[in-house]
DNA sequence: TTACTATTGTCACAAACTGAGACAATAAGA
DNA sequence: TCTTATTGTCTCAGTTTGTGACAATAGTAA
């Protein structure tokens, strides 16, 4: 990462939810030997569109190229800037600032953006500074750096209502899938119970589903149909 | 503005909302000698915060203080790069980019925000670059440099979405409106009539609105009261 | 003083939507 | 064949929304 490749000042972190025994989980980093954890998050090039830099930085993790990707907020507090955090991050992976590095422990004005996909697309791979990638449950993050607290609860507020508004939902889950587990999706992003027979009333009359066969579990009752958005 | 003041790269654009006879109108710089038009817009300090430079630049252009201020989208694309339109503004203000100024030559990412304000609190000021800061109907904007344009329609778009669920349209207001007032607010954003009864129902039954005194207007029917925001 | 007009606040009724439960129809095991 | 768990659908009541009606003004005109 030269200095001349990026737009200094500017990072992207993204909160990419999956869906997973019944929890919401996010994607999140573990730098190598400093047990600091942080957002998956990048930089500009300095001809690249941002969408297409965040794009290509969660392509580059989970190997997933067509990516349901929400911009939610500029994060622009000088109280982000905290150079000793990016100095040890670097300084753990054998980089000395002075090698051209400089520019990392500037100030940065970050854009974060939210993934939706599907928890079984993906096997994470550590990006070159990070040790880990792991799922882990909203309710059970380890402490992150900076405010990237902060930016997972914006993150989770904006999905939460933009859920009804847009029926996004859907993107967490397999192409097709039952209705209970549509219904599961909402719970766990809505952190409430909902009602079967009300859900399910939605979700037929707002005419975004098609019905395909149904799916035999094994289990002793009625079969349930599979649904895709159409 | 000598380069050491600034974040490079670093910009934002603020699509400042009036109402007036009946029409939801914006602010539009026109810039000195050039026949250029653009939204107001400026840079961040280097130890400032995103939000308060906005509000810092919405001061010096309004000359007010509580503003309702909103970020909605940071526009990052490649093509949004176009130096010539810089080029064109600095030299039409007599100042050449080697002077410092070679910064404002560069890619830029830009924070777009919206603000809402009562139109009767502005007389809109120009700024050091600027000609002239006007009030422009959404519908009849002049030609707009790079993707303001675009940007504007963002904006409308966000208001909209936000209308119902943040209540905001009180803000384009004076302190004490009539209902009849809100709801042409309310029409401008929304770009249809809405029902009479049904409105003020709605409005009455979100427990938001304070009633005051009666409001004598001279015209030959019942007067209406004065409402203002909780 | 007495009509007359335009607008307002409120009500009434129907239509649409939502919450909550009931129930028959399975799919597999006992 | 009986039992159990879950599903798809229906019903009914309660709530919200669309729509019009109507009396109550505040001025103007006769």
């Amino acid at each position: 990462m030269p200095q001349t490749a990026y737009l200094p000042h500017i990072a992207y972190d993204s909160v990419v939810f999956g869906f997973s025994e019944g929890d919401l989980k996010i994607l999140i980093m573990e730098y190598h030997n400093t047990g600091l954890f942080a957002l998956p998050g990048g930089f500009v090039r300095l001809q690249e569109n941002l969408n297409d830099a965040v794009l290509r930085g969660l392509n580059e993790r989970t190997g997933l190229t067509n990516i349901y990707l929400e911009q939610f907020y500029t994060f622009g507090d000088f109280s982000r800037f905290d150079p000793e955090v990016m100095r040890t991050l670097l300084e753990a992976n054998g980089i000395l600032p002075a090698d051209g590095y400089e520019w990392m422990l500037d100030r940065f004005i970050s854009v974060a953006y939210y993934a939706l996909i599907n928890y079984e697309d993906v096997r994470p791979r550590p990006d070159a500074l990070s040790d880990s990638c792991e799922w882990y449950p909203v309710n059970e993050l380890p402490e992150l750096i900076l405010d990237h607290q902060h930016i997972v609860e914006k993150a989770i507020q904006t999905l939460r209502d933009n859920l009804d508004r847009k029926l996004v939902g859907g993107n967490l889950l397999p192409k097709k899938f039952t209705m209970n587990e549509l219904q599961n999706v909402y719970e766990a992003i809505l952190g409430t119970k909902l009602r079967r027979t009300t859900f399910q009333r939605k979700m037929l009359a707002a005419e975004v589903l098609t019905r395909h066969e149904k799916h035999f579990s094994g289990k002793a009752h009625m079969a349930p149909y599979l649904y895709s958005f159409k």
